[in-house]
DNA sequence: CGCTCAAGTCTCTATCTGAGACTTAGTCTA
DNA sequence: TAGACTAAGTCTCAGATAGAGACTTGAGCG
């Protein structure tokens, strides 16, 4: 069986269950990590802790709240481990966590897919452009 | 090299271009369908065609205003193919085109993952409550 | 005659996002 | 020695965005 007939399936057993954001896992998620930042946040910390500021660097176009915003978001659901050092000026280190670590292997193969199939996704919208 | 190495590699490649949102495949897939409901559509699709309505119905809590803007978008991007019967009252019918069916491979990968790391998480929220 | 359905569009309000000023105290610069 | 800079945020305000729900057209149904 391929893997769309598969998620079809998945897809009405979330049903089933009524797609409550409660229960339903990939509801559930999605809310939490299916924005612009968190999958780009957690891509940044997969080669290692990085400071408050570091990140910000790292993201260039990210304000400073939303990326206290969603590492809060994070470190919440267990992805991200926030470490405090209470010097002054303070310093803060974030890191993934075990279960943002195993995160990594499903998000490589989301990525991957990107890379790959950026052309195909450029041409159509080329093309919807043109046929607009 | 585990997952989460690569995945730090990639990022710090992508950091290299900018992480511009015309040429970061990753940025630019990420602002089409890092949505709440991009993927969910995407799921409720893989299992075969559906018409407006049954979408609309096979997730409950969304408002039309979004549904068809997410389904606009997704077919500018060339993941859903729209048909429409000019009958009275017009029948319109999504359906995934190769390119969106591919991508379900790698969605596969991710809900998987959500479906089993779902208890660690709650289990996290659950004790960041409790701290907090 | 009035009701419902198809697949949306429109408007109005509620929420969210981004930009940018402000904070505290120590170190670096002029 | 005064001024500037840094770290890791918080705060406010304006603008963008999401959701709720009314409205549309023509046909079928009771």
């Amino acid at each position: 069986m391929d893997a769309c007939t598969r998620l079809g399936e998945k897809f009405e057993g979330w049903q089933a269950l009524g797609l409550d954001e409660e229960r339903c896992p990939v509801r559930n998620l999605l809310d939490q990590i299916g924005d612009r930042w968190s999958i780009l946040l957690i891509s940044a910390l997969a080669g290692g802790p990085k400071r408050f500021s570091a990140l910000a660097r790292a993201v260039p176009d990210i304000s400073k709240r939303m990326l206290t915003q969603t590492l809060r978001t994070l470190e919440i659901s267990g992805f991200v481990h926030r470490d405090v050092q209470p010097t002054v000026p303070p310093s803060v280190t974030y890191s993934l966590t075990p279960l943002g670590q195993s995160f990594a292997a499903p998000l490589l193969g989301l990525v991957d897919w990107a890379e790959s199939n950026f052309a195909t996704v450029l041409e159509a919208r080329a093309q919807a452009k043109r046929a607009a």
